[in-house]
DNA sequence: CATGAATGAGCGTTCATTCAT
DNA sequence: GATGAATGAACGCTCATTCAT
């Protein structure tokens, strides 16, 4: 925000935030997205977040411009994490059915390892929607039709296939959010099973 | 408040609420519908339900307990429209396959006819947190149940199918909202052959 | 604010404010009236107001679209008391002379009458000044202007002159408000012989 | 906080501010001169002030009791340049005329070479409620009581007589700032002229 | 000396709800 | 039955001030 030169950073580089900024900032990103997981995006207010942080409510404002940063600092921070844990999965697939699987599976991964994130960006994201472009090709809907191309999948609307898939991924997002009990594992094998019978090529 | 016990109902002597005060509702419901649709779930408070509706404000709270209770009632009386609109063409389907079919056709059709009743109810549904208990099995998923013991469908889930069948149709409305130009037709057949390959037997 | 469809208006008109209302109304004006004479223009919140008023913030917003609204208020409230008491006496003169005489006069009557009003409007002006146009000449400045064209005044700037007049009353006025022992007459036949003396024609 | 009592102080033994302290203060009320005559007082935050003087917030806190102090130094710093410029040319003068003709010429001499000095002190005074005590007699009300004793200037009201005399500056400054093309040359010869006929003893 | 961090009070505004008529 | 009026809590946000380092 100001421009702090610190006398001597701790490393490298001479500029940038502070450890303690880059800290308190990561702080509150994670106690947005517990209060969201919690409560929901509608009631999560800064004064619920800054009280489940244990900080005053300026804290909040002192570190992020707005509200409007803090939310897209835990889109951008659970999406970074999301794509570290899933993409080199998906990447190492040589086989359009073997992408699949793997999208579905880190996905459910990624799920059971950070349950509190992935709810905290579907409440987010459900409320943006709205105004969202959602006409650009998504990464998933162009490996779907990679696979057509290859022969490996049947004709089908990659459009359609995509939001699908991604729509059932959420579903249980939501249900295994909702029930912590429920068997990821099982639903992992499930989902691959439907989408790998409803993309294959005939034989 | 909630349970009006009004001296002289119009026919029997069995108390109950009156034609006028049936009316009402219906009028503010729909009005709320409306309104929703246009403006958003987020943008759809009482004073802009009631200006819409040429009625003051308050006599919303007259005839409900709260903002909840109407919000409630709007989900009510348009799962009331759709089941009444979708059900008999589902039931009329004698196999398991052809159920799906109906199942998925009724529900895009019944987008495509009543675009502002589910654009609210999606609204709503987005808006407010999902705190439904969600263990219950669901007509759906009991015709898919019973499509599996006819040796119709494969073996799977049945929760699991019934809750990606479910995410995929409303995945669909909310960019058929998002997007009026979207082709229901062909989502519907989309999805039709989608979770036909999903769901069949191993012939 | 809605509209409001009485059933039976006291006397002419159908639509329009009930009498509640703008009584409501008035009595808010009143009250940032009195608030901003009182403390400033600065520290008048709506909080001051309405506490001084004796109601909850809320009235204020519901009986009027912002704060500005109501600062306009005010503003066209005292204007309207102002002229109506002002430029009869104004207009009533027949030399320019008389004119202005009765403009000085007539203003620190006004004053004497509605000490505060005087203060918040001079408070409230003085922090829109900043933004407003000030380009345009007043009624005095043309009164100023006919008075040289009839040759009862001498050649002089008209807007200089009157920015002064305008700014030795409303000095004036400050000095009022801070102690209320000020002889305005005094101050009137001070003002009047000094810009009698300063526009007058050479003899 | 307000007195420093330093151990050892640059030169002799006595106490005070020290040079770093002089010249950070002065540095402070420069920055927030311009930061005032560039945004308005109302948006002359201490944020902003330390932003455009690239030190951080909290200097302006340690160098100064509070905000208050900072805005008072404003006014002084200024009106002692203001002094230093004006009451030579003013003292200069042989004739109370001329010394009334010097003060309005100086004074607005002093608003062309300074232009952000007097824009900051006039948003701050505009701000500021004037809490003045305002009762004592000013220097320029002595000298035109001298004017009157000399026998030079008629029978008025000194005191209103400043009034308006001050007032016409100031508003000629608001003016000024408002609309930088005013030509202030013009402005004085008129208020010269105003003023010495509402002044002069009749001959 | 200097500062990044934190705080609490206050701002104008929105809104579901309540109540006397 | 219906309504205009009023309310209080909560919202995101700003800002002068404080404090440990």
């Amino acid at each position: 925000m100001q421009s702090n030169t610190r006398p001597a950073a701790r490393t490298i580089g001479r500029d940038g935030p502070s450890f303690i900024e880059v800290a308190r900032r990561a702080q509150i990103v994670e106690c947005a997205i517990d209060t969201i997981a919690a409560v929901g995006y509608a009631q999560a207010s800064l004064t619920q977040i800054a009280d489940r942080a244990g900080i005053s409510k300026s804290v909040i404002s002192y570190h992020f411009a707005g509200k409007d940063e803090l939310i897209q600092q835990v889109i951008a921070d659970v999406s970074a994490a999301g794509q570290a844990m899933m993409w080199p999965r998906v990447q190492a697939e040589t086989t359009s059915a073997g992408m699949l699987r793997a999208y579905i599976h880190s996905h459910l991964d990624f799920m059971r390892t950070h349950p509190k994130h992935v709810t905290a960006v579907t409440e987010i994201l459900t409320h943006y929607r709205a105004q969202a472009d959602d006409t650009a090709a998504t990464p998933l809907e162009e490996r779907l039709r990679q696979g057509q191309r290859d022969g490996e999948f049947r004709e089908f609307s990659p459009r359609v296939m995509a939001w699908t898939i991604r729509a059932a991924i959420d579903e249980v997002g939501r249900r295994f959010v909702a029930n912590p009990d429920l068997d990821l594992d099982e639903c992992a094998a499930e989902l691959t099973a439907l989408f790998a019978l409803s993309t294959q090529a005939h034989q």
